[in-house]
DNA sequence: TGTACTATATATAATCT
DNA sequence: TAGATTATATATAGTAC
């Protein structure tokens, strides 16, 4: 696109890398851009130059955090690995134990116990009567410091 | 850059527009991958089409991941840190919840009473009763239907 | 969808300040 | 380094298949 084709390949001379990098750079996110504008696409850009200096592109509709979500989900690879996963699965784990407590206290309470067969139903006034003989214990020690 | 020059806004005509997206897409992933072997440069490359398909490009030389550990630090904007953050938060609200439950549980069943003042004793045995009561109504129900 | 065909519009390599 | 110049290489709009 020049005054001599070029050959895709490193270019070995280090100003005309740098040179070539900066104007192809600015080519690269203005094309993004225009993409962006139009066809309605959602485009996320990162680039770093050789030095390490960064410069980056998101089109306005979404953030890239969102465009990474989306990446994953429709990739199937998974970026944010092991600690997001093991974070949600504490989540779900903590949350089933969670569940599994309300309905022990909504059966003291004599609660949602038609699913319960006799037995269990048993084992479940044995517990409420043995809770019972134990708050009235204590209401009687409480009753006769006062 | 073709027959006729356009202005850079949304093409209306979705043909065109679909049409255009497909061969600029191409475009750019073209340029994304010429300026990585042309300049050393590390570069990564996210498009959504407008129905949702997404292509995708990054360098050879570094993953994804990589690429957006590099961009938190360089940005300072934070990507997963923050979802790592909510998900933290998720997971000390369902602990609390989850402790308040079996402190609960643990009074209905009569234990770690001790904290608890007169009233609350009161209320706590009035629970436990009434969970009692609808308990033994149950079981002689079933007693009855068996 | 993609691919092929061109006439044009753009991007950019080489060069110089 | 960052612009300006300009000849040339590429990208692509419009079109048809």
């Amino acid at each position: 696109m020049g005054r001599g084709k070029i050959e895709i390949k490193r270019i070995e001379n280090v100003n005309n890398r740098v040179v070539t990098f900066s104007k192809r750079r600015n080519g690269l996110v203005k094309k993004a851009k225009e993409i962006t504008v139009l066809c309605d696409a959602k485009v996320a850009l990162i680039v770093f130059a050789s030095n390490g200096k960064m410069t980056d592109y998101c089109c306005p509709s979404m953030d890239l955090g969102a465009m990474l979500d989306q990446y994953q989900k429709l990739s199937g690879k998974k970026l944010w690995d092991a600690k997001h996963e093991n974070l949600s699965n504490e989540i779900d784990k903590i949350k089933k134990e969670n569940d599994s407590l309300q309905l022990e206290l909504r059966h003291l309470k004599g609660e949602d116990i038609q699913s319960l067969n006799l037995k269990n139903l048993v084992a479940v006034e044995h517990a409420v009567e043995h809770g019972l003989d134990k708050v009235r214990d204590h209401q009687a020690q409480q009753n006769l410091q006062e």
